[in-house]
Parts: C-alpha cells; structure tokens; sequence
DNA sequence: GCCTCGCCATACACAAGTGTATGGTACTGC
DNA sequence: GCAGTACCATACACTTGTGTATGGCGAGGC
C-alpha cells in the first residue's frame, strides 16, 4: 500500500510509518481521540490528500497504531532475551533504571497511558494491552525465576516489579524523589 | 451561582452537581477531550442552555471537575486517617483488597488515568495529580512508620506500595488472577 | 395577581473535522 | 519521450461542537 519501487524515500514524500509517528505523538498528547486527520496534516506540512492515500480511514490509522505498538513493545522484550550479557537481577536493576525524566520517555509512559484508557472502549486495544502486559510479566517473571525464586512467588515479584516500573511513570512525585535506586533494593537487591 | 433559595432540589431540575458528575462518566470513558457539551446535555436528557446557566463556559467545567477531585480523593484518605479502628497493616491490607471488578471500581481507575493522561498538557491537572500523590504517599508512609518501619524506609514500601495498588487499575492481566492476596503478604503481612 | 427569578429551550453564527471526488505533478520503467 | 503510477492539493457536502442571545415557563414573594 505504502510501498515504493525501491526501499528510498526521496524525503520530500511521507509514507505510513510519518503519519503512525505523528499519530504517536499526537496520542501522547492528548488520547485516541487527539489523533486526528486534519491537525495530523498540518503538523506534517501536507493535507488529508496524503492521508488517505495512506490509510483507507481514520480507523485504519487507529488499528495501525495498536499494531505498531504490539510490534515495538514486543520488540523491546524480546531483544532483551537475545541479548544474555548480564544476570537476572542486574538486568532487572537496569530496567529499573531507565530514564524517566527525558521528553522521550515522558512520551512513551503517555502513549501507555494513553492507550490504557483507550483500551477501557475499545476490545481490539484492550487485547493488545492484555497481550504486552502478558509478555512483560511473563519475561520479569523468567527473570525472577532464573534468580531462583519459585514460580509462583517468581510471578508476584514480576507483578511488583512491573508495577513499580509503571509507577514510576505515572505517579508525580515532588522533585522527582530518586526511588529507582531505592526500589531496586527493594525489588531485587533483596 | 446555582443554589436554590431552600435546600430542595426538585427533581425535575439539573445542579452543576449533575453536570459533573455526567463529565467523570464521560471522562472516564474518552478523557477530557470526551467532556464536551453537546453530548452531556444529550445524556442528561436536556439541551445546553441549561449548561451555560450553571458554567460559564467549558473550561469552568473542566476546572470544576479538577476541584472536585481533589476534595474527594483527599477526603477519602482524611477519614480514613480519622477512624481508628484498625491497626495499620490491616488498614494497608483492607486498602489492597478494595473490590477492583466491578463497574464503579473499573470508572475510578479511568477516571485516574484520564486525569493522569491530562496532566501532561495542564499545569492546573498537574498541580492536582501533584497534590493528591502526595497525600496519599504520605498516608501510607505514615501506616508503615506506624508498623515500626524507619521514616526512609516507609516512604519506599509506601511507593511500592501504591504502584502496586494503581497497577491493579492499570495492568490487564488473564483473568483477573487474584494477585490481591499475594500482594498483601508481600507488601504488609511480610 | 402580577412580578421577579431560577432554569431551560431555541435559534443563530462560527469553527473544526471527516470523507470523497477529482485534478495536478514528478518520477518511474520501457 | 511517453504512459503509468505514486503522491499530494483542492474543492465540496456533511457532521459535530462551541458560545451567545433571547425567549418561555413555572414557582414563590408581596
């Protein structure tokens, strides 16, 4: 559909993958409903020609979004089981201390955010939440495992630890208190 | 601005208390881009000239409802520091085991979310999210030090503590594996 | 029994967004 | 060098929402 003869994009055109960025941001922004076609066109410089061209609609833009997001966040996951360069607990630690105070990662706990609520109206959006929340407890759950804890205790620890990790976007604390030393600590320093 | 000269309310007439209590529906449902006049009077059944009577305008709404949230989410915790029935890890365990299934739980969390998702754009939706985090975190440091934990140390399981209780809103896991028991031997019981 | 006032309906002008139809332009392969 | 195609602009009809201005209606006060 989007799809040039050759693999160059001569950047003076857009493909699918600017307006799924662009709705991305508009997503974090403001919820599903922010993403929408005409001030999507003007962020991009060009007009709702160019969007359905791309997509068939405004709901083939949403679907698309819920896909790529499915894509990334599994992405994410799996790369970090591929990669065995470290123990368990250290890469819990450096997941814990991922940064969360940069515009960047301000973005993706908004887009979480985001299609959380989206997902309370929406089936499609809510599997795909059910889906990633699976895989990543899923893949703290092996980490805790690997540790040497049993599975069931191993699956509440993930559950903790994925809460805290998510905490730490959501919740507003005063000057940014530096709990991610803290909880790792707590979480897996024992 | 919109009290009767007696105390009465007829029934057959609306109170801005009406209007904000169909604006956390429809906050809850789509965020507060969903908080539109049009559709509220639609659902409460009346057109929007009873709207611009008790609110100037759409962001007195909005305002309002943030005013109104505020009052209730610190209350909740207020009389709950007020009714000292209970020891503190009963209290924390109590907290934990708030009923997460059904429809009015299920309207809080999004509400919680859609605010959250707000703040990013408001400084106002901020400065509320600020302040009720705050109160909160405090309410439960304070139930920990109670425990006998060290003031450091409180506030961390405080933190834990609350990601875990809003990940119960957040995170969709399978079928709703009961993780609320486990997480109170794990946060409280020890 | 009128008169005020709280409360809501109606009508209007305006803005923003959706989808569609159609035309234009630049680059492609042959 | 020409036809085809990928990509975008333009114009149109339609829908939804905002705010304002004004009119109506019922309940009490005097």
């Amino acid at each position: 559909m989007a799809s040039r003869t050759a693999a160059q994009t001569p950047a003076t055109t857009l493909d699918a993958a600017a307006w799924i960025e662009a709705a991305f941001d508009a997503l974090a922004a403001g919820g599903i409903d922010a993403v929408r076609v005409d001030p999507l066109a003007k962020q991009l410089g060009v007009t709702r020609g160019s969007f359905y061209w791309h997509f068939a609609d405004r709901a083939a833009l949403h679907t698309a979004m819920l896909k790529e997001w499915r894509k990334r966040a599994s992405y994410r996951i799996a790369s970090r089981i591929e990669s065995r360069a470290s123990t368990p607990d250290e890469r819990l630690k450096q997941t814990l201390a991922l940064p969360n105070s940069t515009s960047r990662s301000k973005r993706a706990a908004a887009i979480e955010l985001a299609i959380r609520l989206w997902a309370g109206r929406d089936t499609v959006a809510a599997k795909a939440v059910k889906h990633i929340d699976r895989v990543r407890l899923d893949y703290y759950a092996k980490l805790y495992g690997d540790m040497g804890f049993a599975p069931a205790k191993a699956r509440q620890q993930a559950y903790v630890f994925y809460a805290a990790l998510m905490a730490q976007a959501f919740i507003v604390t005063d000057q940014d208190t530096d709990v991610s030393g803290d909880l790792a600590k707590m979480l897996v320093g024992e």
